[in-house]
DNA sequence: CTCATGTATGTGTATATACACCTTTATAGA
DNA sequence: TCTATAAAGGTGTATATACACATACATGAG
């Protein structure tokens, strides 16, 4: 009769609470919910406003360097792109490489944008409140360590 | 002619690069990754074993107490529990009250658990020592000071 | 005992995410 | 020129997430 796992290590469950993705995750389902409910007046969610907010930084852009500059998979930036679409707020050209879809900002996607941002800011200030300037800060550097830890491999 | 949102903000476009939801998704879509390649051999993923290692934690438990616990809605659990059952390592039982449902580890759950928890630690590892022990733990504390904050409202 | 109300849960729908696989289009060699 | 390969993208499928709405059950007021 071997010893399980668990009874060799009692405490593994309660490592598991200190378990990085489950924390993450978490935090970011609530965070969402703050940012969401924000901009629910203007009819956006928190990824389609970033979304948008990256066009309006990087103008017309490639489908796939935008999926990197956002670090999103490549077919999840086309399933997210499609809401938007079909609200008009963004359109998909193609280049003389007829491979190449270009992604735009409609003139209304601009007129939401401006709309949108300051409810994207009372989201944003009522974290940045929340946690405290420098905390949230530090927060916000160890996110793009973590990003880097995890692209360096 | 009034000037638009971005014209007398120029530098909004850059805040929004500060958005502490789209960088707390994006650090979370990548440590997601790292945490299902991990597990991939065990076939979980890693919302799925954080769900079994909470049940181990906790024992049979009524599903709105589980989302509870979990911080997570109630119908999102509901969804998420059905691979799970479908595979055979969760049971959903009910009591006397015919309207409460209560979730239990099957014996195969278990098992899967234990041959889950090295593959997890793995992972975990990897991001403990790829962000250094100290700037790990300040990181989780900081998450978990990001949930009293937005559950405080 | 009966019904109004509250509690526990499920379903419809939409979005977010990504892996595996497939199609189309360029392009570099032979 | 022709073709093998690479580049860009889409689709099928499965999971993760949550809001709005619907259902079933329990319980207390009368």
């Amino acid at each position: 009769m071997s010893q399980t796992e668990l009874e060799k290590s009692p405490h593994a469950v309660l490592d598991v609470v200190n378990c990085t993705s489950a924390n993450l995750r978490k935090v970011n389902r609530l965070v969402t919910q703050v940012y969401d409910a924000s901009l629910r007046p203007v009819g956006l969610r928190a990824t389609q406003f970033n979304l948008i907010a990256t066009l309006v930084k990087l103008g017309d852009t490639p489908l796939s360097r935008l999926a990197g500059v956002l670090v999103m998979d490549r077919t999840t930036l086309t399933r997210n792109l499609k809401p938007l679409v079909d609200k008009g707020l963004i359109r998909i050209d193609h280049e003389e490489d007829q491979r190449i879809r270009i992604i735009s900002l409609t003139d209304e996607g601009k007129i939401v944008f401006e709309e949108a941002l300051p409810f994207w800011r009372e989201a944003q200030s009522q974290l940045v409140e929340g946690l405290g300037q420098n905390r949230w800060s530090a927060f916000l550097d160890d996110l793009r360590a973590m990003i880097d830890v995890v692209q360096r491999e």
